[in-house]
RNA sequence: CGGGAUGUAGCUCAGUUUGGUAGAGCGUUCGGUUCGGGACCGAAAGGCCGCAGGUUCAAAUCCUGUCAUCCCGACCA
């Protein structure tokens, strides 16, 4: 296509909106533009890419035996009534009424969709597996949509779900997404590492994330030196460290520690160690309060706190609990004598001798603490954070912390949907049965923009070819010249012939702006043609990420393009 | 949802302290000179100063409310 007659509004300085390199990139390149927080269109540029990685992923789950359907952005209440989800969800779930009063919500995710569909459709144990997947729109109305493409309140996504018989099924169903998903991921040219992950509020057992490895990242993994274990850090436990060998457990006191409400303040007051201090959050859940304890150097893990408490809401208790349970305002909770709450610890905290923790008096704490004698813990679980140069669970290795966008998950769900919607089969015993389930997810727009992360310079975008919008931009430098315009014409027409996708800048616009804007928005490859094509026959070449140059002959460059565009060919 | 900030031309921003009726650069249109890394000269179009109230002879500017957007945190298949 001719670049005159196409819409790609550039723009010269970056919105004061956009914070990260893809935000900002994908702006200024004519991409996308915003049309409500969290809320993008995609213009000619950036549909193309869309379509590429969705085509991409499409070719990569046929591959495997998945087949594609379409299902409904609007979902009536009541299947998520019978999963529980209605009330699980929570504000982000985007919620509306239809002209009859009834409760619809545009899905977040199809799990309720296809699962009331496999249980009408599917009885059979001959019926099973199946593999299927859609592409469309997803809604999550999120507390704060940031960072362009990456966390908006709509956006696209594919979402394929496995239907088995048994446990066994879903392990070849998983590997065979997790093979799918690591070409996908390969093919869209991303650098990306596999990692284990929690499996939160959706609910089953082994899950893991498709982390797109950038500083941009929201997500943090830690991964081992030695080995190949990779987690995302909220899943990451490591095994307590012995005891210290500190001896004899000494008489427990109070001491005054007037103002001295952190970690910090208490450790300098009294001059020990963080680690020697207990730190007590108290925790607010759906059902009860409760005392959360860890080490004073560690942070408390939400997520495994989450998990350990069996809830459906978790929340920081605010200055007012904390005072009721406590009786002394935030900064001197401890667990000696607290009110009648639960308290789970982690058991860092469990082997703590002489402990120094919050008294539940101002300015006041407790030295020479020691749990079991002093007070008593309810759950010992490992709740905290584990971070970076800590020792691999799975060997001698130390752990390192990088940064990473989230693109893809995949996740055994078990049996939870389809025992709540009643999506079972019979099997070949006669016995009926519920339908053993997974789920995988891609973001389609972040995993663009995750691209954008990894591949761009000061001066633009640089696609890989996979994705790229186009693979060729031809700029005859003077559209004045009428035979470097006929040369153009005619290298762009035997490059489309080739079935090479190439755009002709045909604008009346200084050489310096078409180079600028080849550059912003990322071609692969240039083909410009100047005076030197008209006087001796040669045009230059131009690869956009190593930003080098060649010049060849004009009957060369087809074939030079090919070469750079498919090395294999 | 807590904290912070910002809404003035298509984009980036000045003007708000000290009220006096709207500015610059870039972009756009027209004419001319240019033509290998975001040219130059001249002319022009384009703004309910986020919205609604209030104070005032007079409000972009002061006051109140409201909406939107962004950042940090919390949260997040």
């Amino acid at each position: 296509m001719k670049v005159s007659e196409m819409l790609i509004p550039t723009l010269r300085e970056t919105p004061a909106e956009a914070e990260i390199a893809s935000h900002k990139l994908l702006l200024r390149a004519g991409f996308i533009r915003k049309t409500a927080a969290g809320i993008y269109t995609y213009l000619p540029l950036g549909m193309r890419v869309l379509k590429k990685i969705m085509n991409i992923i499409r070719e990569e789950m046929d591959r495997q035996g998945a087949q594609e359907m379409l299902m409904p952005i609007m979902q009536p209440a009541e299947l998520w009534h019978e999963s529980g989800r209605w009330h699980v969800y929570g504000p982000e779930l985007m919620r509306f009424k239809d002209r009859h009063n009834r409760d619809f919500c545009l899905g977040p995710t199809h799990e309720e969709i296809i699962t009331a569909l496999v249980r009408n459709e599917i009885k059979s144990y001959k019926q099973l597996p199946q593999l299927l997947y859609h592409i469309g729109n997803k809604y999550r109305d999120e507390r704060r949509p940031r960072f362009g493409l990456m966390r908006g309140r709509e956006f696209i996504m594919k979402d394929l779900y496995s239907f088995d018989r048994d446990e066994e099924g879903l392990d070849k169903s998983y590997q065979k997404m997790y093979e799918a998903y690591t070409n996908v991921f390969k093919r869209c040219g991303l650098t990306f590492r596999p990692v284990e992950a929690d499996s939160g509020a959706i609910g089953g057992s082994t899950t893991h994330e498709f982390m797109v490895l950038a500083d941009s990242g929201e997500a943090t993994i830690l991964f081992c030196d030695s080995c190949n274990y990779a987690a995302n850090v909220e899943k990451v436990s490591v095994p307590a460290a012995g005891a210290d060998p500190a001896g004899e457990k000494l008489e427990i006191k109070e001491v005054k520690t007037p103002g001295a409400h952190t970690v910090e303040q208490v450790s300098e007051f009294l001059g020990v160690e963080p680690h020697q201090i207990i730190k007590t959050l108290i925790y607010k859940t759906d059902k009860e309060v409760v005392a959360a304890l860890v080490r004073g150097d560690r942070e408390i893990n939400e997520v495994k706190l989450y998990n350990a408490l069996d809830c459906l809401r978790l929340d920081l208790a605010d200055a007012k609990t904390v005072e009721e349970v406590s009786g002394a305002p935030v900064g001197f909770a401890g667990p000696v004598n607290l009110k009648d709450i639960r308290i789970i610890a982690d058991p860092e905290v469990a082997q703590m001798v002489n402990a120094v923790t919050g008294a539940n008096k101002a300015d006041t704490h407790y030295i020479n603490v020691n749990p079991g004698r002093d007070f008593k813990i309810n759950i010992v679980e490992d709740i905290r954070m584990v971070t970076a140069g800590e020792k691999c669970p799975n060997c001698e290795g130390r752990l390192k912390e990088a940064k990473g966008i989230e693109v893809g998950q995949i996740f055994k769900l078990g049996t939870k949907y389809s025992k709540a919607l009643k999506a079972t089969f019979l099997d070949e015993d006669g016995k009926e049965k519920p339908i053993v389930m997974g789920c995988y997810g891609i973001g389609v727009g972040r995993t663009m923009a995750a691209s954008v992360e990894q591949n761009h310079d000061e001066d633009g975008i640089i696609w890989p070819v996979s994705i790229a919008p186009y693979h060729v931009i031809v700029v005859p430098i003077s559209t004045k010249d009428e035979q470097q315009v006929r040369i153009a014409e005619d290298i762009y027409k035997q490059l489309l012939d080739k079935g090479i996708e190439a755009v002709l800048d045909d604008r009346k616009e200084r050489p310096g702006v078409k180079f600028k804007d080849a550059d912003l928005i990322g071609y692969p490859v240039r083909v410009v043609i100047g005076k030197n094509a008209v006087e001796n026959n040669t045009v230059e070449i131009y690869k956009r990420s190593t930003k080098e140059t060649v010049n060849v002959s004009i009957e060369e460059v087809i074939n030079t393009v090919q070469q750079l565009l498919f090395p294999q060919v």
